[in-house]
DNA sequence: CGAACGATTGAGCCTAGTCAACATACGTGG
DNA sequence: CCACGTATGTTGACTAGGCTCAATCGTTCG
């Protein structure tokens, strides 16, 4: 029995290292050689996996760390006032978590496991010190906190000009592009969020994203059953996204 | 007349240096001592200024430079598709114009002068070079980068969450505390966008904008006169900017 | 001084929110 | 393994906030 908890040790130390993570090419260390991801990895905190429903950090709580994530999924909500909570992310696997707590020095929201997942922890004070050394780095960090205050961007259009049809649809399409990214089926996967989230995030009432979903099923644009989705026609759900629906 | 040309680019030199600069406490080279500051001031490059409607840097031009303002105000507008330009941010003295432009490694939108603007421009690739031996300064570019996560997410909840009052609230609280931070009165002072730029930001028809104002005014909460602005009860625009209206 | 643009005001409409009832899935303990 | 309770999801009826269209007024600039 010891060698079965050793050999699961192992596997999970073998697992957490980055030259040997699928995610490697997706990740931070994606530009660095043999030699300085070693010096990355070294940094790296491992952590139990989360469980559903668990926080990863929790609004206002002092920034030490960014986190990517391996496995699973997470949401950002940012609580202001009296129960008026804000979705204002969710996390895939090889995406930074906590970028956004630099400045203040305290994470902006809390982050929240939607299923198992996996992280790893990197001490931010660490990785700032290593990026010194390492230009590649460096330029990584930049590069995903760039890409962070882009997609925000692409998020503030949504919410100010898109329809909730135009919404739903960018929401698949954008969900579609990420799995495929990852190597998943850009045509069939399963939401980890409820629609509850889904309406948080998008700025629209549970009931609408529940009605526009069985409309598109009848449009035949996907299947949804439950969480599990399926995108029948890519093409004019894109279409949708940008606007193109009977203008 | 040789003698006054001479004078003239002597007083540019002199404002643009960063240690005479009146922003130097709120902009890049913050925490810089004397001599750092100095190898900083080094990188940077003289600009004319822009007159108002010039454009600072072009949707989708290759990303070379940062920006920081230095007086007047810039909007940055993203478009997408036939005539649907979203406004996605504006910009004040100290601010940084670019930063999410890394990524992609091209501007995600123009970002157009409002008034007469200058601004110091800061080539990416030297600021990066500069970081790598200046910890102050590479602590700085992740605090804007992050301050700017920071507030777009605070603008998603705007977006998502805010009734039209609640959102023209929060917008003339916000840029209260932008001026007042500048060493501006947080109560009196002029608008340099027009009501289109308002509500294009804040996901409004201009004819909601124009309303509410008049209401505004009918509450007494505020006098508007074209772009002059004269806030008369600060602390109930603050309540409403939060959603306290009548909840 | 006139033209062009920006701002204001009014009337009617439409999208998505709210409230309410019902259906389904989930998970926990007997 | 099933039964129950709770959380999540769906559907319907009604309402309201803000958009559109349209006309008018004001202001800035050539």
């Amino acid at each position: 029995m010891l060698d079965t908890a050793l050999r699961q040790r192992r596997a999970l130390l073998h697992e957490t290292r980055c030259q040997t993570c699928s995610l490697a090419s997706l990740c931070l260390p994606l530009a660095l050689d043999i030699e300085d991801m070693d010096q990355f990895d070294a940094i790296i905190r491992r952590r139990a996996p989360l469980k559903k429903g668990e926080p990863l950090v929790r609004q206002d709580a002092p920034f030490t760390s960014v986190y990517a994530v391996r496995s699973g999924s997470l949401k950002q909500v940012t609580s202001e006032g009296r129960g008026d909570d804000q979705l204002t992310n969710f996390y895939l696997p090889s995406e930074m978590v906590g970028l956004d707590g630099i400045d203040a020095q305290r994470y902006p929201g809390s982050v929240i496991a939607l299923e198992t997942t996996t992280v790893c922890e990197i001490p931010f004070d660490r990785l700032d010190a290593l990026s010194e050394r390492l230009p590649e780095l460096r330029a990584q960090i930049y590069r995903s906190m760039s890409k962070e205050m882009h997609e925000d961007r692409r998020m503030l259009r949504l919410l100010s000009r898109k329809t909730a049809d135009e919404r739903l649809a960018s929401f698949f399409t954008s969900l579609s592009a990420r799995f495929r990214r990852r190597g998943y089926s850009a045509y069939s996967f399963r939401l980890s969020m409820s629609r509850g989230d889904i309406g948080n995030y998008l700025g629209l009432a549970v009931e609408t994203v529940s009605r526009i979903l069985t409309r598109f099923q009848q449009q035949g644009l996907v299947t949804v059953s439950g969480r599990e989705v399926n995108i029948l026609d890519l093409a004019a759900l894109e279409a949708l996204a940008e606007g193109e629906g009977g203008a």
